[in-house]
RNA sequence: UGGGGUGUAGCUCAACUGGCAGAGCGCCUGGCUGUUAACCAGGAGGUUGGAGGUUCGAAUCCUCCCGCCCCAGCCA
């Protein structure tokens, strides 16, 4: 493996030649000194080139740059307090690697629609990188948490006959001689499947929802993380979310000040994410809702205005449990105490972020759960191999899905979940 | 799928009541030895989203189409 020297390394090379390659960001030039700032991914860099000091094609290559070419540099690496972050390069040499013509976005302002059609060099933006690094940092803090915690990651197919939700959200494909195929919208069934094995589960990747939603929370492609754990009920389940949340947002917290910085997050906004998480009910919700002037009635699922208020209540995020079983899905158990909720919950993020996680404790009863997938007009044969589950050694157990993208956006301060994936998928774009 | 906006130079926008299509940035040329989105001077750059219509005259008014943005619903 070549020995390739970065950006970040140089504070321990003060006083070495050395030579590095990277994009150049902003290139000034005066007439005798020009100014040359490199980034490679881990920093950047001012080059500094006196032109007495180099040949004279080496000050017209440093003349010819544009942002965004590649160069490789060669040069003293020394301390000066002139220069932002402390240490720069005197450059000597100067090869031009991928010369970058009128590359697209400039300095100043752009729409997002812009952007997001230049979204493969819109990522080298600092801003975008530190994003790119946020999410990097949640995801690897999922995987920890869930290693730590002996969970076992099951991976569930992402190609599945007709099974989740309604139809109307489903990509289609056509799939050998069986017909139909659809991706993936959950992999919560298989994972059911897989906890009667191996206890703790979790599956994550990639999940699929054709649903024509236009709205900063929703995205046709998303990552969605999904434990499910045997013998877990309700009030289990939302101590896991609580721990497994403020895991998450304290580990960006220590480990990610820099890009939090770049994106100029209010962090005082994060540190009080510690469990427990407050708890109301649905049911105490909309009471309170209402006490506070929001048109709702018990029986509908809370709007985005609703979520936002609700989530006022705290300075963390909030737990609404036990919703009606009309808003909930087929699967989610019926609560014992008030047959008309299910035992689910939601929980909701500061700062209008919204529902970040939607879980429940599971319907174990197999003959309620085959009235509930009737009642629903669902396709029964396609839920033999669930309904199995509750027919050989059925089992308490409880789980739920947390949105990464929503998570990212929440941690970042950022306002839409488009720009916490690097390719983003929504109705009106496939592309880049 | 509803409701509200918007489309003018590469980008972001301006152009009064229908009357010569403009600015900033970027780019090109020249100047400047410590710049921080450098600065100063000059220059190039346009089928006003598309198709029709009204008018002496349309970026501007009318009809249809297309793209995008925001909000809502669906959810994570």
């Amino acid at each position: 493996m070549s020995d390739v020297i970065r950006i970040k390394d140089l504070r321990n090379r003060v006083g070495q030649t050395v030579s590095l390659r990277g994009w150049v960001c902003t290139a000034r030039s005066s007439g005798k000194i020009a100014f040359v700032v490199l980034r490679d991914g881990t920093g950047n860099l001012q080059c500094v080139v006196s032109k007495n000091e180099v040949g004279e094609s080496v000050w017209e290559a440093v003349k010819a740059l544009t942002h965004e070419t590649s160069v490789k540099v060669t040069g003293g690496v020394r301390e000066d307090a002139r220069s932002p972050g402390g240490v720069e390069l005197g450059l000597t040499e100067l090869t031009i690697l991928g010369l970058s013509v009128d590359f697209p976005i400039t300095p100043k302002e752009h729409s997002t629609s812009f952007l997001f059609e230049h979204r493969h060099l819109w990522l080298r933006s600092k801003r975008q990188e530190a994003i790119m690094k946020v999410r990097h940092e949640v995801v690897q803090s999922i995987r920890d948490f869930f290693y730590e915690r002996d969970f076992c990651l099951v991976d569930t197919p992402l190609l599945t006959a007709a099974i989740g939700e309604e139809a109307g959200t489903l990509f289609e494909t056509e799939y050998f001689d069986l017909g139909k195929a659809y991706l993936a919208q959950t992999g919560q069934l298989y994972l059911e499947a897989a906890a009667a094995s191996l206890g703790m589960v979790y599956c994550f990747g990639p999940t699929f929802r054709a649903e024509k939603s236009k709205t900063r929370r929703h995205l046709a492609e998303f990552w969605m993380v999904e434990p499910e754990v045997a013998w877990y009920d309700s009030d289990d389940n939302m101590r896991l979310q609580e721990d497994f949340v403020s895991y998450v947002v304290q580990r960006c917290l220590e480990r990610r000040k820099t890009e939090l910085e770049v994106l100029e997050r209010d962090t005082s906004r994060l540190v009080p994410v510690e469990p427990p998480f407050p708890r109301v009910s649905y049911t105490d919700a909309i009471a309170r809702l209402q006490d506070e002037g929001r048109s709702i009635e018990w029986g509908k699922d809370l709007g985005a205005e609703d979520e936002t208020k609700v989530a006022t209540w705290s300075d963390k995020p909030v737990f609404v449990f036990n919703y009606p079983k009309e808003a909930k899905a087929f699967y989610m158990k019926r609560n014992p105490d008030d047959p008309r909720t299910v035992l689910s919950n939601d929980c909701l993020a500061p700062e209008g972020y919204g529902e970040i996680i939607g879980g429940s404790q599971r319907e174990d009863d197999h003959d309620i759960l085959l009235s509930r997938i009737r009642e629903e007009n669902l396709p029964e044969d396609a839920y033999d191999w669930y309904l199995d589950l509750r027919k050989y050694g059925t089992f308490v157990h409880s789980g739920f899905g947390m949105g990464v993208e929503r998570v990212v956006a929440w941690i970042c301060g950022v306002p839409h979940v488009r720009e916490t994936i690097a390719f983003p998928r929504q109705m009106h774009r496939i592309r880049p």
